[in-house]
DNA sequence: AGTTTAAGTTACTCATGGGTAACAATATAG
DNA sequence: CTATATTGTTACCCATGAGTAACTTAAACT
């Protein structure tokens, strides 16, 4: 019941109380605050269960799981999440809100194809260290509702075809070979996911190795032209 | 009970038997066809499981799923397989089989290490066409029983281990460059198992273009030096 | 032919875990 | 200081699905 109570309702429905009495500074602040609070608490939710997902696996990890991982109980996490697959729907907004935010980044700059491919790998990498980012892309898709499903396909989809976007661009400005820029999206994203599932930042490897490794690869492939 | 008796185990049973009353083929026929009509139903219900681990998922699957595939009840399963895991397992062993099978090849011609490595890579993708194959890839290392984990993370290991050594291999003879052996094989890998994912022989992309993009990647990269 | 073994069935048990109802405590507004 | 929304709890319900026991049918060996 209590989840099914949007946020942005709450907050209208405040201020219209509000606003014909007095506009006070500390009913906002504390309205705010108690904003600010239940978010942080979404996030410290979503981020356990991100976490245990990436440990366990999506159905070995059970709600109680989750919920003593926040020291609460179980039915307290249906106050911030409509049920267990609204928790990876969560973590994918979050995701979609920074993949997309690198790329806006990149696109940005006035750089050429290939320099913005490799601004957004260096970038991925980095990103792809965060527990909720790893758990979308390890479920991505993986929904028992239709429409989650397709929504999820759909904003991965978005996300390959702003890389697309990149290699086109690339091709035209001639800092990226001829290639099927649809085909070669896909491998990257295959490539840069596969290393989310194996890659911690606390390990031996290091970071930059890692990315030099892969923009080799990238850039010149591994055949010896000599 | 009947699941725990070992192929093998059986066989020499009814070979002492015979041994000392009679050899005649007809027994030794008979004897092999019952042994091979049980490994063609195993097959098949490894086959039909894979499909629907690969379509549902595996949580998502139930063995009755899986029975009703193969037109029988749920108790029938457990005549060819231990549990629900043993499903996994067995379609592991016949993964592992078919790639070092494929890297026995490829690594017995007398071709530089970059040839063998793309000849690797020729075989891998066609091989991932399988759904036995692309079951054991999905769900390699995720296993309840530790032994069993521990068993196909190291069974990984090894197939990982021997491309190293063909990377290896190409940069002893000068056909592939100087990089890190162990990075480029996982991030390999990672790209061909990804395709695993999404990659359809009767889709509308071309098997051999898709193949020509992975070569193109490994072999060039993608930056145009003009 | 008759006995044994393989192969399959029906009808259960039982643990797990998602989800809910009803109640309790705590904070915030007026 | 009291009323109300917020946040949390305890104690359930109930569907699902893995695994088993006991029984039946079909095949195969002697």
């Amino acid at each position: 019941m209590g989840n099914n109570i949007v946020v942005g309702y709450e907050i209208s429905k405040i201020g219209k109380k509000i606003k014909k009495v007095k506009l006070t500074k500390p009913v906002l602040k504390s309205g705010l605050k108690r904003e600010e609070k239940r978010q942080l608490k979404l996030d410290a939710i979503l981020r356990h269960a991100a976490a245990a997902f990436m440990e366990k696996g999506y159905y070995k990890t059970s709600l109680d799981d989750i919920a003593q991982l926040h020291n609460v109980t179980k039915p307290t996490l249906y106050y911030y999440v409509k049920n267990k697959e609204d928790i990876l729907i969560k973590c994918e907004d979050v995701a979609s809100v920074r993949i997309n935010g690198l790329l806006d980044q990149v696109t940005a700059s006035a750089e050429n194809g290939f320099i913005q491919l490799e601004h957004f790998i260096r970038g991925y990498v980095d990103i792809i260290t965060d527990d909720i980012i790893r758990c979308h892309i390890r479920h991505r898709g993986q929904r028992e509702d239709k429409a989650a499903r397709n929504a999820s396909l759909k904003m991965h989809r978005g996300i390959e075809h702003r890389v697309r976007e990149i290699i086109i661009k690339g091709m035209e400005d001639g800092s990226i070979r001829d290639c099927n820029s649809t085909i070669i999206a896909i491998l990257l994203f295959d490539a840069l996911n596969g290393i989310s599932a194996w890659y911690r930042d606390e390990g031996e490897l290091n970071h930059e190795e890692l990315v030099q490794q892969v923009l080799l690869l990238v850039t010149e492939g591994v055949k010896n032209k000599v």
